[in-house]
DNA sequence: TAATATAATTGATCTAAATCAATTGTTATT
DNA sequence: AATAACAATTGATTTAGATCAATTATATTA
């Protein structure tokens, strides 16, 4: 084995141990002597803007774990019309633990890091780290009621609610990860935040500028939104 | 101990041998010598029509399996507007795993019997019998599927899609659990499936009607719908 | 620094579904 | 069988947000 292959080696087993979003990942459940192993569990994946982890109909047979950037998950209808699922970030994991099929496609936003597991290894070793299996059974049911949030959100809010419960969602995502909550940065497009919160490019766009005539929010540049008044915007969300 | 204490005893160890939904719900991973532990894990409840199970605020101490008839779950705002989050079935499982608060209202659609379970209690056995934890995690991937696909529902389809889906999901369910696919019974009001779908009664009505004249259904009664052309409403639930 | 492509905003008009209002149908209750 | 209470339907009108259309910003590339 050559000296660089040795070090290459290394820095495999090290990968979980040296992960920064470990403390917001499922993986946090492991202890530090199961790291090394858990490290050989997965393999790290890249991938650029705009470009598919995978799609729908694709089998689905990986499961992945953000380590850096974004990503968007999102339904095709056979006519064009998208919704878009989710925004992801850092610690988020996607793709679908023990269905034969994914339920949506995923895209990169920007430039995207990824921890991929293979359904079956990461099956194989829950089974001797039982931990595991409940830690993500505890995300999925925390996934799940934000999924139902949502229904509530596209079920009976109107356009102005949605966007002032979006922003503030954004707000509290950052805060948890341990980024300022103000201002925010919006990863994704107009057309984007119209296709997650069932409405218009244009709707959304016409939100904005009341809500920046209104002064609760400040459009520092497209993609940088300092909320003026936090409270303000509550009551509109409800 | 009485005699009628020992048959009392009895009947409460044999509830989940002689549990009719065991193979549609989540305790059907337990092995027949796990399931007289499992009987005394929970204890039975029933509810009447309208009553409620638990409300949104209330601490989420148990998790409920319905053994016997519907429940529907809500969101309500402070204005008085709710969004149904499921109607749900025989074999179903509702409440929150390892949540401190419930997430929804639940309450009873007709006469309705639930399998109680205390969130601990559940907890402490579940680290006794692993495949319970995974099979939970496979119930509650599931779910997280389901209430994605009703975002796209709820964010992208027209009244006409929305009750045509509506209609087939039932007929699949009925199918799932063994019931006879056509024609199906609606369990739930006209307003309880427009709070479900996002519509209003009004629209509801409407749209039952088109289908009507056009042949694709016939309202046998009210709550008994025939489904005439599946084929067609599959085409119009896309 | 033009030139081009892409993203976002703004205005005018239209429409699907909501709202308002009344009627009809169905199920309990006395 | 009459009355009341509730559930569902149908009609008239309104409206929030979609659609259509044009313009203005903001990036990207040559």
């Amino acid at each position: 084995m050559s000296a660089a292959q040795i070090v290459n080696q290394e820095e495999i087993n090290n990968r979980c141990r040296v992960c920064k979003i470990r403390t917001y990942s499922f993986c946090r459940c492991l202890k530090d002597d199961k790291l090394e192993v858990f490290s050989r569990v997965s393999f790290e994946k890249k991938y650029e803007n705009k470009q598919n982890i995978f799609l729908q109909s694709d089998p689905a047979d990986y499961l992945y774990n953000i380590t850096e950037g974004n990503v968007k998950i999102y339904q095709l209808l056979d006519d064009g019309r998208i919704q878009i699922i989710g925004f992801l970030y850092p610690g988020d994991f996607f793709g679908t633990y023990k269905n034969n099929k994914y339920n949506y496609s995923a895209e990169a936003i920007g430039n995207l890091k990824t921890c991929v597991f293979e359904q079956k290894t990461l099956d194989k070793f829950m089974d001797q780290n039982h931990v595991l299996a409940k830690e993500l059974l505890n995300q999925t049911s925390y996934e799940l009621t934000l999924a139902q949030d949502r229904m509530t959100v596209l079920g009976k809010l109107d356009a102005i609610e949605r966007i002032a419960k979006f922003l503030l969602n954004i707000s509290n995502q950052r805060n948890r990860i341990g980024w300022q909550s103000n201002p925010i940065s919006l990863s994704m497009t107009r057309q984007d935040i119209a296709d997650y919160l069932g409405l218009t490019i244009e709707t959304v766009s016409r939100e904005f500028t009341k809500l920046k005539t209104k002064n609760i929010i400040r459009v520092i540049s497209s993609k940088q939104i300092f909320l003026n008044d936090v409270k303000k915007l509550e009551e509109i969300a409800k």
